[in-house]
DNA sequence: TGTATATATGAACATATACTCATATACGGA
DNA sequence: TCCGTATATGAGTATATGTTCATATATACA
């Protein structure tokens, strides 16, 4: 037991551990986009917008005034929200509602809160 | 309809949604704290430890190997992860076996794969 | 007590990122 | 077509953060 190796330059105690952990690790797609929506969702702007657009679709400006920022930084947030399909809009003449793109939103969140009020 | 009101220098278009959303808005301390573990989470090597992790406990050196990086990075990510919660360990020896502390994390980190394979 | 192993920690550096400000675009109405 | 409103975008800046390197701590063993 905790027998040493050297693999690849670096120490290795338990080679069948990490061949397991190799065997079934992500893909760097998987790794690369999980990353930026748990990225997205950890930011305090970004979850206040997420969690207020729970409630019910908003435009930038009434997001602006809820959170007390500029529409400028608003929409900045949002487009990274967007790209991540986390959010998706609709418009209305010259205005536009964002809301939730799908329902991991909100399950997400409040699995976290779950996490962190146990 | 998108009557607009001045309120503390924003543009305020639907003040029912606005306050709508302010009542069931979180408090900071909820905000800092989900916010703080999406963003332990929305790291490549974090998040690959945590996967790696949820097969089975795993000390620095092993974790080290299977990332290919140095046990000096993986032990500087294991103690933000402790910290947060999201991964315990275990001590045998000088030996260190970190596991994940709780059902969440595999749950949050499945949450986001539907997410981004929808 | 002295040495080796396994991990932790502090400082420094390079990169990423959230916001601001200025400007651009899109739509509606006169 | 011109103007006003609502939002988007690009560049710049200040701050945050992940890694490296050097050093410190903790445990086992001789």
């Amino acid at each position: 037991m905790a027998e040493t190796t050297d693999l690849c330059g670096s120490r290795v105690i338990h080679e069948e551990k990490i061949e397991r952990a190799r065997l079934s690790a992500l893909g760097s797609h998987d790794i690369n986009c999980v990353t930026r929506t748990f990225k997205a969702m950890g930011d305090p702007t970004r979850l206040r917008i997420l969690w207020a657009l729970e409630l019910g679709e908003m435009c930038v400006c009434d997001i602006a005034a809820l959170l007390g920022i500029t529409e400028s930084a608003v929409s900045h947030q949002l487009r990274t929200l967007r790209h991540l399909e986390l959010v998706t809009n609709r418009r209305e003449g010259t205005i536009l509602y964002y809301r939730p793109n799908d329902h991991h939103v909100s399950q997400l969140i409040n699995l976290a809160l779950e996490h962190v009020r146990e």
